[in-house]
DNA sequence: ACAGTAGTTAATATCGATATTTTTTAAAAA
DNA sequence: TTTTTAAAAAATATCGATATTAACTACTGT
């Protein structure tokens, strides 16, 4: 049995159902629905390329994570766009991740600090190559995820993680804002140094500007847009 | 169309699938299934007299949900349990609950008030007549559900929920320890008063002390049973 | 006896068709 | 015109059957 998937399917182990879950969440958070938008399933299964059955249970999986809204007998919606929610994300971002943080500079050891350099210089470097903004996104969530991993709770960066893909959502879909993302990126590199010397009170400081920054440009989704 | 709907049947709006979802994760938290246990698909359509589909569509949610374990191409597991991890969800409990008890004591009024009394009241009185466990459990739920509802926070409220889900599969399946058990009911009463006079700082520690103390009953649990 | 392997069984995941329910459209009544 | 009612259309939810994958068993060779 060599060689014996065509070359769209997806690696082994893989189910129809687990893929089409990642792709329209990748959508979802990229902004390419609507927001309040009814989904229509039978353009879903078209626009994926999958059968009714894995994209049912995708679509039930992304309700319970709180990407969609499930109304029974009638369908799917995309969640709609508020202020009030986003300040609600924002607010609980900035305490779970001060938390996380708190235990991961204890806890962190030297290869998380080579991690976390490596991650921040990826995150550099995407950010030079315009045009791609999906690398730096990815980079740039892969960096967040980095600084906080070592801090032991499962539970906490579960969380944080849902907060995370609900929050850009919102910042995905607001205007650019040059010069606050500017300094947003300076503060990653600033975070990174913190972190080597363990100064757990500028750096919490420091991450909560970070969000709250983050969450200035995000309100921006948030204008009768 | 008066009276369409067999007896059996539920509220109508309900799916097959939401109501199997219902049942699935009440029997998750009571600990019908075994830790680690695989579940039969083909089992559990005849335990819950559902076709495939809509069952499979309540255990994608479940697991999204993280009562279950789902694995590509080998269906859905009962998630072991383990000490680490009771102990990850009862510091989170503590803290996560803590902020909300906070804020609620600042957003809640006297209708606030009113509903505590009350669910306290039906808590108290759940406990006397033995023999019907559910009735304290949904009591005891709702009673903690109430006290922290004014804090304004949607998706800390959600996560708190979660936790308890979690939390409460251990503690059902630990040995009772009646001993502990009427410490914790007398402090479900202490919690209203302070509530009452808004005295947060009391109350937090309270809170976390009840947190603590349920942590210690719900370690029976994990000693190879 | 044991490791590896083909063949068999059982389970999961998916498809195609159908039944129910909601939404829409059109007609009838106030 | 507005509201109600009824019929038609569309969409969701579910069923039954099938394909695909993993787990198991018996066999072969060493």
């Amino acid at each position: 049995m060599i060689n014996s998937q065509p070359a769209e399917m997806a690696a082994s182990g893989e189910t129809a159902a687990s893929q089409v879950f990642s792709a329209l969440k990748q959508d979802l958070i990229r902004g390419r629905f609507a927001a309040g938008e009814k989904l229509a399933i039978s353009a879903l299964k078209e626009r994926y390329e999958v059968g009714l059955s894995p994209l049912r249970e995708a679509l039930n999986r992304l309700a319970a994570y709180g990407l969609l809204e499930q109304h029974n007998q009638r369908g799917f919606r995309v969640p709609p766009l508020s202020a009030e929610e986003l300040e609600d994300i924002s607010r609980l971002r900035m305490q779970l991740e001060c938390m996380a943080l708190t235990q991961a500079f204890q806890e962190g050891d030297a290869e998380w600090e080579s991690q976390l350099l490596a991650a921040s210089h990826r995150l550099s470097r995407a950010n030079k190559a315009q045009g791609e903004i999906e690398q730096w996104e990815q980079a740039h969530q892969r960096f967040h995820r980095t600084l906080l991993a070592p801090c032991g709770s499962h539970w906490l960066l579960r969380f944080i993680e849902q907060l995370h893909d609900q929050f850009d959502r919102y910042r995905r879909l607001a205007p650019g804002n040059p010069e606050i993302r500017d300094r947003l990126d300076a503060q990653h590199g600033e975070l990174v140094e913190l972190a080597l010397d363990r100064r757990i009170h500028d750096a919490r400081y420091l991450l909560e500007d970070h969000i709250r920054q983050s969450w200035e440009v995000a309100k921006g989704a948030c204008e009768q847009g």
